[in-house]
Parts: structure tokens; sequence; C-alpha cells
DNA sequence: AGATGAAATGAGATAAAGTATCATCCATAT
DNA sequence: ATATGGATGATACTTTATCTCATTTCATCT
């Protein structure tokens, strides 16, 4: 609710839940919502050198738990994280480029949940994050004349190229 | 009875890849496959005295790569892998005790493919995971009476108590 | 406005997870 | 039985992140 504020959404959540509004923390969080794109925590260490990593770091650990932003597991474990614009959502990240979206499925929501019966014990949370090629690199794909690979859902063989697509099979 | 081959799934899969079978190898298979549960890379190591972290590392990588094991991407980030034995399928892992099971929902799998319309690029891959309490840690739970949840109290104190629940909300 | 004190910071040590190097070793094909 | 290229292990290194604690800063209370 109330997304007008003048002042960035990150730091009205903060605000909000209680904490306070130090200059590192306006510096993080302005940082942050420039990049609508994800991030790394080393990157944002790197632009922003007149603070302390561990105030870096335990801003977006700060963020993390009060939701106002998602980590990503890439498929080959290098960490990233993300703004969460939309309230609940899930990820797309394209394996060449790594850039990432959100997208919401009700419908999913709603099917994710029904599984509940079929699933021992109480569900408290789950992710799903989607592995694509986006329209870009498809581009770029084409342009390079690829007759190439993934045309069954998880090809196990070593195609070896160390793309992310490698790993996709979970 | 089912698993009545005389050498274990995991080498054959070494071997049908073009892997040599080295004694290193061997164990760290055999240690492996006594844990249906899930580990972690270092659990192996201390598991294994004898054999240079390294090997351990390049072996993980090397299942991982011709899929005959999952990594779990915890939610603190930890890192997790687990033997795949169903051939595609997602994963629960309890956020009490961290114990993972697999599981699978054909049309789920559907559901997802349908997705396809909506997201733009071409779907390569997908990971879905369920974070749950098990029915083990919910007894527990009870036998806590546990008032405790999702009231979110946000002590602001570094107080910081740890469990994976904390961070659900992705 | 000024004092106050808990919350937040920063520097650097430490930890955890994993990779690189390279001399040596050994599994496999012949 | 031997050759040979893949595999190993010791160690150093990298990356990602956390801990410690003395100092500083912000929000609040006069």
């Amino acid at each position: 609710m109330a997304e007008a504020t003048a002042t960035s959404s990150l730091t009205s959540i903060l605000e909000d839940n209680g904490y306070r509004l130090t200059l590192p923390r306006r510096e993080i969080v302005s940082v942050l919502e420039a990049k609508h794109e994800g991030f790394t925590a080393e990157e944002i260490v790197a632009e922003l050198p007149g603070l302390g990593r561990a105030t870096i770091y335990r801003t977006i650990k700060l963020l993390l738990e009060i939701g106002a932003i998602c980590r990503l597991n890439m498929l080959d474990g290098a960490p990233r994280y993300s703004p969460s614009r939309v309230e609940h959502h899930h990820h797309t990240v394209c394996v060449q480029c790594g850039s990432v979206s959100e997208f919401r499925a009700a419908t999913l929501e709603r099917f994710l949940r029904s599984l509940s019966a079929e699933i021992p014990g109480a569900i408290v949370g789950h992710r799903i994050d989607l592995y694509i090629t986006c329209p870009n690199c498809m581009q770029g794909e084409q342009a390079k004349r690829s007759v190439h690979v993934h045309g069954h859902g998880h090809s196990h063989g070593h195609d070896h190229d160390d793309s992310y697509a490698e790993l996709v099979g979970s």
C-alpha cells in the first residue's frame, strides 16, 4: 500500500520495520534501486568504496529478512540478489546473460497449494525458478546459426559449452 | 533386491560416462549412497580423511554435471547435495531439520510447461523447491507447544536466531 | 537545541566453500 | 606387462560472507 511516498520504497520498508535510516543504508538502498536487474553483494561493495563490506552484507541480509529483496540461487551456485517489486513472485533467469525477471502466476500458486495433500508435513514456503533463454539471447543464438541443443526437457549429456544450461536438470 | 547390481548405480553412471573408476571415486560414491538425505561437501571431506578435498569437490562436480546428484540451495545459502534416485524431480526441504525428499508431480510439470505462453523467451529448465516442516519436526513443535510463528516480531537487537524459517518468504 | 544511549558502523580477522597448480600416481587399452 | 593420459593430493589461493569490538550516529526525550 501507499507507494507514492517521496522516499524510496526500500527506505520506507526499513522505516516501517523499525530500523534506523542511516546514511550508509540510504546509499546502499539507492544503489540497489537503480539495479532492477539483480546484483551481487560484491558488486555493491565495489560501487560504494566508502562503506565497510560488513555494513553492506548486513544491509543485504536485513533486506532479505524483511522480504524487500530476494536471493537468487544461480545454477552454478553464485548468489545474486534482486529487489522485489511484486509482492510474491518467482523468477525467470536467462541462462545466457543472467538477466532476471519476476513473474506471478496465481493459478500456479493455487496448484502448488493443492500439492499439500501429497506432501508429508506442512508446506511453509516454496520457490520456483524458470531458467530461460531470453528473447535477446535467442536472437544471438540464431545469429550464430545454431542447430544446437535443448530439444528435450533435461539433457544429461555433456555437450561441453560450460554455460548454465549444462546444470539445468535439477 | 531392486538394487541387485553388484556395483552401485553411481559407479555405473560414472563408468557409462567414460570416467575412470578410481579408488577415491568408489569411496566417495559409497559414502554418498549411504546418505539418502543430502549432504554437504565438507561432510564428505570429514568422513574420508584419507582423500584430498580437491578430489572430493571434483567428484561432486562431476556427479552434478552428469545429473547423478542435485545441488540444493538452502534458504540461508548453504549448499547441500543429494543423490537423485528419481529421474526428474523436485525437492521438499524441512526448514527445521534440513532433511530432503524428492517428489514428482506430473500435473505440475504439465502446468509449468503451459506457462510457456506467458513467459518471454524459451524455457530451458526449471526448479521447484518446497520448504516444509516435516512430520517429525511437527511433533517436536507440538511438544514445545510453540506459540511462535509468523507473527514476526522482528526484535531489533541482533539476536538473530538463524533458523531457516526466518527467511522463508520467497 | 542538546544530551543520551542503543543501534549501527568500519576495519580487519576469521570462516566457509570451492578452485588452481602441478608433480606424482594408477586404471585401462593394447 | 607396459605405456599413457586421466586422476590424485598437498597446498596456496579466491570468493563470499560473518564475527568482534571500539567508535560513531541517529532518534528520542527532555
